[in-house]
DNA sequence: AAAAGTGCTTTGTTTTTCAAAGTTAAATAA
DNA sequence: TTATTTAACTTTGAAAAACAAAGCACTTTT
């Protein structure tokens, strides 16, 4: 038998990174401040997180401006998207023996 | 927005304990070795695991024998079958989405 | 002017992961 | 019968990761 988790993408063990890239999916553009009370974390909890993702480029920041106000916002990369895809399947390849 | 992380179950956030009830999902009984090689673990760190696993009653080890030699099996139990569901279900609805 | 919010970074602790080596007991080879 | 090997661990210790709390620069609100 072939080892079953072997295609897990191991940035997506973590559950927060795992949130993160599920509410990516389906949001555009969202802000630190949202992110942080959906998943209700700690800044520097989800800054870190959020870093690692960058990192990886499985997301990208984009820092902006309401008025004059500072506004930071974060989107899926392609790169990110297609990983987050992979991943999924290889979860699902791993379970779909049920 | 409700936290989408939440209902995740913690004890799964490990690919190698994901991995191993994956296996137990569809292998009524399945011996040390057998685990190791497919997961392609040191000893050490597959036994913690399994501890981590068993404490939480999610699977249940045998004790046996092969003849005389002594022969350690594992299997999941009712609560470790609900505990993946649930941790499944809540994967699923986190990215049903897409 | 004071308080509060945004989006971090830094610091330090706690938790988790993991490999390597040691262990006990049995099996097999020499 | 002595030596080696295998099974299934436990123990030890190091490295990595997670996390909370505090600090910070800047801005807006009161």
């Amino acid at each position: 038998m072939k080892n079953p988790i072997a295609d897990l993408n191991k940035i997506f063990d973590s559950r927060i990174r795992l949130g993160v890239m599920s509410i990516l999916v389906v949001n555009d553009e969202i802000g630190f401040n949202d992110l942080k009370q959906m998943l209700e974390l700690t800044d520097g909890n989800l800054a870190s997180h959020l870093n690692t993702l960058e990192q990886a480029e499985f997301i990208k920041v984009h820092k902006g401006f309401i008025g004059r106000k500072t506004s930071t916002t974060y989107a899926i990369t392609a790169l990110g998207k297609q990983a987050f895809k992979a991943h999924l399947d290889a979860l699902e390849k791993m379970i779909k023996k049920l």
